[in-house]
This record gives C-alpha cells, sequence and structure tokens, in this order.
DNA sequence: TTGTAGGCGTTATCAA
DNA sequence: TTGATAACGCCTACAA
C-alpha cells in the first residue's frame, strides 16, 4: 500500500501546523478564513484523503460491525443482508458479513475473528442446535453489543428482531383452511428455535378458533435438509388421510417436498397445496410453487436490527430491545 | 465499546515494561522463559486481545478488502463471494462486500466508501455501460490495487479473472448441433463487456467449424432484465424459421425465456432447447430447465481472484495477471 | 534478557 | 486565530 498524502504533509508545505490543517478540514469554526482556503485548496490538490484506520483508531472504534447468517444461499438472508447494509451505508458503517452453514464451530471461529477484526457489534442469527449463548456473551461482556435476527432463543435479555410468528402461523393456517382442506400439516423448524414453537402454536390455535374445521398433523424434521424434508414427506403421504393442506416452516421446505410429490407422487401434485415462510424471489421461476407464501420482509427486518443495534453501539436507551416484524400472507 | 485489557495494564500489572509483553505475546525468543510464561498467564487470565485496529493502524494497512458485484441476488455472485471468502480467511483478510446494482453512479459511491474504509485491495465487477475505469485507476493510482472478476474490459493492463469465454461458447454451441438443431440462436449480453463478445465468437466459430451444420441468428437485448429477454424472445418467435436452439449469455436469461415461451408459446415449449451461461443453484428446483449449462465455477474464479489479489497487495511479481477459468458443460 | 524511545495519522486540550 | 503537545495501542530499533 502506497503511502497516502498525510495531514503533515500538507502542513509542512503550507507552512502552518498539523492542528491547524486537521481543524481547517474538520470545520473548525476556529479557523480563519482565509488559512481554510489555502488548507482546503492544497487538500483538494494533493488528493488527500483522511487515514480512515488511524481516525478509527483514535476514536476507539472501527465503524465496523459483523453480521453473521447461515447461509448466503438462502435468498431471506440475501436480503436482510441488503436491509442491513443500506442503514449501515447510511451511518457510514461497513459490514462484515460471515456464514456459519449452521455449524457451531464455524459460528464460534468467526466470533473470535469478528472480534480480532473489532467490529462495534454484531447483528447474529444462531444455529439451530445452539443452545449455549457463552460465545456471544463474552462478546457483550467485551462491550460489543449484539442483535439476534430470525433465531433466538428464549430470552429476554438479547436484543431480537424476529417475525410475529405466531400471527403469521395463523393467517397462513386460516387461509388453507379457507381452502377447504381437510387434513393439514404442519412441518417444523429446528426444535430449540423460538420461531419453530410459535409457527407451531399459530398452526394450532388457528385450528382451535375454527373449531376443529380440519385435523393437523405437526411434523418435526431434524434439520432443514432436502433429505429430511423427504423422509417427512414420505412418512405423510403414506397415509390414507394424508394431508393436503402443509404449511412449511421455510419456503424452501415447501420447494423440496413439491420437488418430491412430483417425483414420487405426481398425480397428487394438484390436491396439495402448501403454504410456506418466505416469499423469495426464486419463487417467480418455479412453475410448481406454494399456492402462498408469507412474507417475512427480511430487508426490513435487517434494517430495525441494524437500528437496534446503532442504538446499543452508541448507548442510547433503546425504546425495545425486542422488534417483532408483521409478516403478510402473499397468494401465488 | 468498552475499553479493552490494553498491553499496557498488562505490563503495569506485571511491572515489567510495555515492549517486554509486546515480544513475549508475538513469541520474540530474546524473552526469558520465565517472563514468558509470566505475561501468557496473565494475558489468558484478564482476556487480553490485541486491538486489531491499533495494529492495522500501525502496520498502515488495514487486513481488509473489498468486493464490488452487481448483485447478492444473482447466485454466480453469491458463489464468488464465498470463494473470495473462503481464501481471505485463511489469509486473515476480512472481505467488505458492495453491490452496484448495475449503476454506475452506485459503483463510484462504494469506491470512494472504500477508499474512505482504507480497503488494501479491490476486487470489482464493472457495471455493463462502464467504459471509462478512472475512479478504478484513482485507486490504483493510489496504490490500491484491482482485480477485476466475471467482466472485463479490453485492457490487458488489467489484472482479471474471468472464464474461457470462447471456448465455452463453442462447446455449448456443439452440443446444440449434436441435439440436431437447425436453427440456432444467441442472446448477447452487454456490448462493452469483453466476455459479450468472446461468446459470440465461440458461437460463430463453432458454427463455421461445423460447416454452418445450422443457421445461426445474433440478438442483442439492451439489458438483462427480462422484459428485454422477452421483446428478444417475441422477435425470435415471430419468425418462420423461429431457433430451436438458444444459447443465452446467462443462465437467468434462458430461465426468463422459458418462463416467456411458457406463457405465449407453451405448444413450443418441447422444441426448444437452451444452454446458459452459469449453472445456478436454484436450477434443481425448476420444473422447465435449460437443456445444459455452462458451469462457471464462479467459487473457483473468485478464489483465484482473491489469490491473485494477495499478490499484487504484497507486490510480488503475479505470474500472471490475467487468470482465465475453464468452463464445463452440465446436462440437465 | 529487558527497557527506552520514537513513530504510525488523527484529534482534542490547552496555551500562546 | 493558531500552534504545541499528548494521547490512542502497538511494534521495533537500539540502548542498557
Amino acid at each position: 500500500m502506497k503511502k497516502l498524502v498525510t495531514l503533515k504533509e500538507l502542513s509542512l508545505e503550507l507552512g502552518v501546523s498539523v492542528s491547524t490543517v486537521s481543524k481547517a478540514l474538520n470545520n473548525d469554526p476556529t479557523i480563519g478564513h482565509y488559512t481554510r482556503e489555502r488548507v482546503e485548496h492544497l487538500a483538494r490538490a494533493r488528493h488527500y484523503i483522511p487515514n480512515q484506520v488511524a481516525r478509527n483508531f483514535q476514536r476507539r472504534r472501527s465503524l465496523t460491525i459483523g453480521l453473521i447468517v447461515p447461509n448466503v444461499l438462502d435468498q431471506f438472508f440475501v436480503q436482510a443482508i441488503n436491509g442491513v447494509d443500506e442503514v449501515a451505508t447510511a451511518k457510514q458503517y461497513s459490514v462484515l458479513v460471515s456464514q456459519t452453514l449452521d455449524v457451531e464451530s464455524r459460528s464460534n471461529a468467526i466470533l473470535d475473528l469478528m472480534r480480532l477484526d473489532g467490529v462495534d457489534g454484531l447483528i447474529a442469527t444462531i444455529t439451530p442446535n445452539t443452545t449455549n449463548l457463552t460465545p456471544y456473551r463474552q462478546l457483550e461482556a467485551a462491550g460489543i453489543p449484539v442483535v439476534y435476527i430470525a433465531r433466538s432463543l428464549n430470552d429476554p435479555a438479547c436484543a431480537q428482531v424476529t417475525l410475529l410468528n405466531t400471527d403469521s402461523a395463523r393467517i397462513a393456517t386460516n387461509f388453507l383452511l379457507d381452502r377447504g382442506h381437510q387434513q393439514l400439516a404442519y412441518i417444523n423448524g429446528p426444535t430449540n428455535v423460538n420461531a419453530s414453537q410459535q409457527r407451531r402454536t399459530g398452526f394450532e390455535q388457528a385450528l382451535q378458533d375454527r373449531h376443529r374445521l380440519a385435523d393437523g398433523t405437526i411434523y418435526q424434521p431434524n434439520s432443514l435438509t432436502a433429505a429430511d424434508t423427504d423422509a417427512i414427506m414420505a412418512k405423510a403421504m403414506a397415509r390414507a388421510d394424508y394431508p393436503t393442506g402443509i404449511l412449511a416452516f421455510k419456503t424452501y421446505m415447501a420447494i423440496d417436498a413439491i420437488t418430491y410429490l412430483k417425483r414420487t407422487y405426481p398425480e397428487r401434485l394438484d390436491q396439495i397445496e402448501f403454504v410456506g415462510f418466505g416469499n423469495l424471489p426464486l419463487l417467480k421461476h418455479l412453475s410448481h410453487k406454494p399456492a402462498a407464501s408469507i412474507e417475512e420482509n427480511p430487508g426490513l427486518m435487517g434494517q430495525e436490527a441494524m437500528r437496534l443495534l446503532m442504538q446499543l453501539i452508541s448507548d442510547k436507551p433503546a425504546e425495545s430491545t425486542h422488534i417483532e416484524v408483521p409478516g403478510e400472507l402473499v397468494v401465488h
């Protein structure tokens, strides 16, 4: 890295002190008009740009935040990243993105790296089998605030941005009931994640509210992989009263399930309707799509997470550290 | 950001000098065994972590590189990002990702930001209508090397990583010829990008080589949007001798074209075969896919770009500043 | 084997 | 209105 022009060089060339140059360029009112002109002129001529690293060092902050997501091939998270990025850019912050691939050891390694990088704060999606937030707690103890996004543990002390899960699941279930399905199913997400429980509750509540207008079965896959979804579908479809209205924890699961049907029960493809969480951009390319999706507004969630994090970083008392974003049903 | 433990604090507590502590922690052989033990012990106990910002400042580098891509919803670039990230992580580097959305003004704003952030180097995909690399040149003049990825201008002075475009296009075209298509078409990419010309050349060469076994028409859309692809398809399909074997500059265009056919000429859906550049993960979810794709190995391209950039940053004479990655035909 | 001193570029404080 | 000085945390010659 070639050396950049520094304040000192400018000051030498102008015959004024370094601090004068600094102040002039930072619009300090105590600098005379004439001097300021000269300084600004030379700075432009020499293409002076302040050394951000030095500045950050001096201010004891990095103007960088970390963003930890499971997988950047998941469009939900891509949109969330964009949301974070928008707000961050507006506030002069940079964003360091890393993916855990839902492996806890990777997650911990990333955490170490982020601490080394001196991030001012963190936005994170925990891995599905995380039950222990100690690594995160250590960061917080070191003064680096953490905002959890999308997935959370049941811990009121954690700042978090999530979907209004129960309501959204209820809306989705009502949609399936309205379409006249007699046998419903819900394919759940990772058990230790709050959202799974909440969506399940919404599903069950909707059935209750409608006086058990239909039967509902809960299926619990081991992971979010296609293989596990296939296994669940195989089980469900083997029943005589197989479900025809299926709510999926993630739209990706619904897509996998549809692929399974196409392969194994093509004749049922038109009887069975899916609703999944996540209104993904890629849906528009699909010929067989879920009947509807819950728009989770990941971009908005990202924005809110970043705003919340900025408050925590600046030690301002955040009005609320639990933000819930409403979901909307989008019929395809 | 709460203050972290510093070398000074450790030294005070141990009653030794700061430099002793520093050396002890950096495995300087001139430090006595006993002292080193004491220092290391206390450092662990106090959870000392070196202040990376101070370190970077002192070393005049940021251990950060910038990565500029058109769109993070494009799976090609997501995979490229991953490739960059792998190599970067291994070399202790962090990656700052920003997207231009193919808007040149955004691209320039990002460039300014990256310079402010003090990145040590840059990997960039230029916007399609970029003809003037001046903003990039200024960065390079400031000692910040730039590696162009995926898209390039015809300028041998630029370090770049691209696909072996001509060869790949020839392979793809031969595939369509082998499938017996009499009328071929190639839907081109942005005219000022090298890859467009090269792929076009490959298409034409393949036809030549096979003694004009089939007719080939070149179509030039204005942009990569679905609307423009639709317009091209409308034109092509209106002909009596409409093409049945179509090579697309990007698989996304092929997908858009298939969607168009499904809507407007469903009866032709099974006659027409596509090959597109980019073997995207989302293909597996599609019912009507291109007959084949060119695997562009975006992850590998990302890795190579990062390796090349590391060489440029370290001022090592890079063996080659033009890396071409071969593409493979993947039949679906 | 350990310590001292200086410097990296910037900003803030206080004195001139 | 300007300048001198110290400080941020770390590293590294060089001196002791």
